[in-house]
DNA sequence: AAAATTAGCTTACAGTTGTAAGCTAAAAGT
DNA sequence: ACTTTTAGCTTACAACTGTAAGCTAATTTT
């Protein structure tokens, strides 16, 4: 094996042990430079090899999780297609990879409002991306203004983000009615957003 | 001074010194006893006169949090009396309290999602609080049908949080346009949630 | 074939952490 | 007045942390 390929794999063992070291009772602040490596199977100090620091480290984890999160919207377009019901669909989607990939997607969650400035803007722009898609699909798609389907995009992918973050603490049955609750909400959404002309009083 | 007063004004002083500790850069996860026992002014060791562990005085500021929060609610409730804008005035008000009791609202966004089951659930009931009482409100005073009335403060709730996460990170002129999106976003909802009869296509 | 680069190792150190053991002095109880 | 209780202290220790220094062996470059 080449030694850039080499070097490769153990930076994919890095980063493996560090989410596989990630758990509902773990935070990545919670983890160690050594004990992920040791996890990755080399000395502490060749850790330095591969990353300045756990930050280098840390952004490089929440990077990959925005790009499931990307592949996770393909994926959800396509059973659209297929079913119809785009907000169920999407929710359901969304909700499997909440419960497959935990780990995952609980890093998303606690960096988005975790301590570190720089995890915080790469999660929001990961997040981001996610909104812009969902917006333009809006326009496309929906009776919604254009100018509103920003803003209604971001309620949108709040409430599913807080959905998911909830289930992942509920029972199996639980979820059910976590995903029922979050379809009547968005679905208020989109029509308030459609009929935004007749404003209810506030 | 007598012993009780004395060993409350110390206890008091840990409280302080750790909600002091939090900041933007440091959760409570990152707290060393050492640490806030330095600053509350006494030994190491004397902490344990007061709480048996961190996490015991964790779940005391959360439950402090979860105090201002309900005092935030009539505060609310008194604006909206003189002003009437509902929405406008929750959220402004909501606003300021982010603003002025940054410290005191990261903890509650940061241990909502956090290591600890205990602090997450902890946090949840200060948060369940807040939405029952909303729900009443919305029964009372909204188009609302009443079995709905709960999933919409959810929504609102989260949404509102959500604002004032942003808020934090925000400069005062992006604050502004965060509150309008909330004010729409909100407006939507209970828009959507009132012609609930009339649903549009998903 | 010789020289340079480098991934990973071992050893080492200084700093911080939580907390156990036991003392002191002052307040509270009798 | 005497005893008990206890808030806070000092000292001590073992565990763990990040990372600096320098070696080795294998790949890459020349």
């Amino acid at each position: 094996m080449s030694r850039a390929q080499q070097k490769e794999k153990t930076r994919r063992a890095i980063i493996d042990a560090a989410f596989a070291q990630l758990s509902p009772d773990k935070g990545f602040s919670s983890l160690s430079l050594r004990e992920v490596a040791r996890e990755a199977g080399i000395a502490p100090t060749s850790f330095y090899r591969h990353f300045a620091d756990m930050d280098e480290l840390g952004l490089t984890l929440v990077d990959e999780a925005g790009l499931m999160l990307r592949q996770l919207l393909r994926q959800a377009r396509n059973r659209i297609e297929k079913n119809g019901s785009v907000i169920r669909t999407s929710i359901e989607t969304f909700m499997e990879f909440v419960v497959g990939n935990s780990n995952v997607f609980r890093l998303l969650l606690r960096e988005r409002s975790g301590t570190s400035a720089a995890f915080r803007r790469a999660v929001a722009r990961e997040i981001q991306h996610f909104c812009a898609e969902l917006a333009d699909y809006l326009r496309k798609e929906t009776a919604c203004p254009d100018e509103y389907a920003q803003m209604q995009a971001e309620a949108m992918v709040t409430l599913v983000f807080h959905a998911g973050a909830d289930a992942l603490d509920a029972s199996p049955e639980t979820r059910v009615q976590i995903t029922l609750r979050t379809i009547l909400q968005l679905r208020w959404l989109a029509h308030g957003a459609a009929g935004y002309g007749r404003r209810p009083k506030d």
